[in-house]
DNA sequence: AAATAAATTTGTAATAATTACAATTTTAAA
DNA sequence: TTTAAAATTGTAATTATTACAAATTTATTT
């Protein structure tokens, strides 16, 4: 079952080691668009030996590498995403958790770019309230 | 010429202060985007007696009253946009200006949220390299 | 105009995320 | 087995942001 994820490691030209295999499943498993902090505080358990500049490191390696998606969509923290199928995100300004949305919510079109300019990843990010916060809208 | 500014204000329910003043009227004619630093130490001269604090204070103040916009496509700082007509932004990886877009590259439709769920904001940032940087693509 | 209250601003200290980096450990190659 | 390369660690440094109490300014009341 790790074959999957040594896999998908190789293909994006990352070298396998313990701790790389450990993020990437964290990821695959956990749909939470988890913090390095949430990251390293679940996995540490499990893996005493991992030290939360490894779980920056190799984050950092695995968004370089174009195997793991970064969301800057939370003001305080960088959050990862281990789908890098297209798709878009919505984060609950009340409880702060982040949802997935399917790619139709991308826009479609190219954006008209100034000539000579050239894109190379477009980021959506939708706000508001989930379900579960809808009553309680902070007073303005 | 500083009627305009005090006006804006006062249309977003911002008692207009010298230093809301100052910093509105900055975000008005500079439209770069700027980080917190950037307005404070480009203000300090002229205004001694401005302190950071108050420059994040009062951006605050100005986001949350919706004179203002702020933006999360620099990953390092919060950057600002005294242009708060529907438009969208572009971030060059090289060089790391912003650029405006038109309106026109925002998604028309509404997402398909799930249901119960509630749309405030929408934000969208394009990434990539812009004109004068485009041959210096980093190796991979 | 003086006294009082309210709002604004300041400056410093605290918090927290992230990065730098040298030392250590692990893995691969000769 | 020795040597070299890569990965990981732990601590210290950096940096953006927030907390907060004190000081100043502005508005209100007498």
């Amino acid at each position: 079952m790790n074959n999957k994820i040594i896999e998908h490691l190789c293909n994006y030209g990352v070298k396998p080691s313990l701790h790389r295999i450990a993020v990437m499943t964290y990821l695959m498993e956990h749909k939470t668009h988890p913090t390095v902090d949430m990251i390293y505080t679940d996995l540490n358990p499990s893996i005493p030996t991992l030290s939360k500049t490894t779980v920056y490191n190799t984050l950092k390696l695995l968004v370089d590498q174009g195997a793991v998606n970064s969301l800057n969509i939370d003001e305080k923290n960088v959050r990862y995403d281990g789908d890098i199928f297209r798709h878009s995100h919505f984060r609950c300004k009340s409880c702060g958790k982040i949802f997935d949305l399917p790619a139709g919510s991308i826009p479609a079109l190219e954006p008209s770019l100034p000539s000579g300019f050239s894109l190379v990843e477009t980021q959506v990010y939708y706000k508001g309230y989930c379900k579960d916060c809808i009553p309680e809208i902070p007073a303005s």
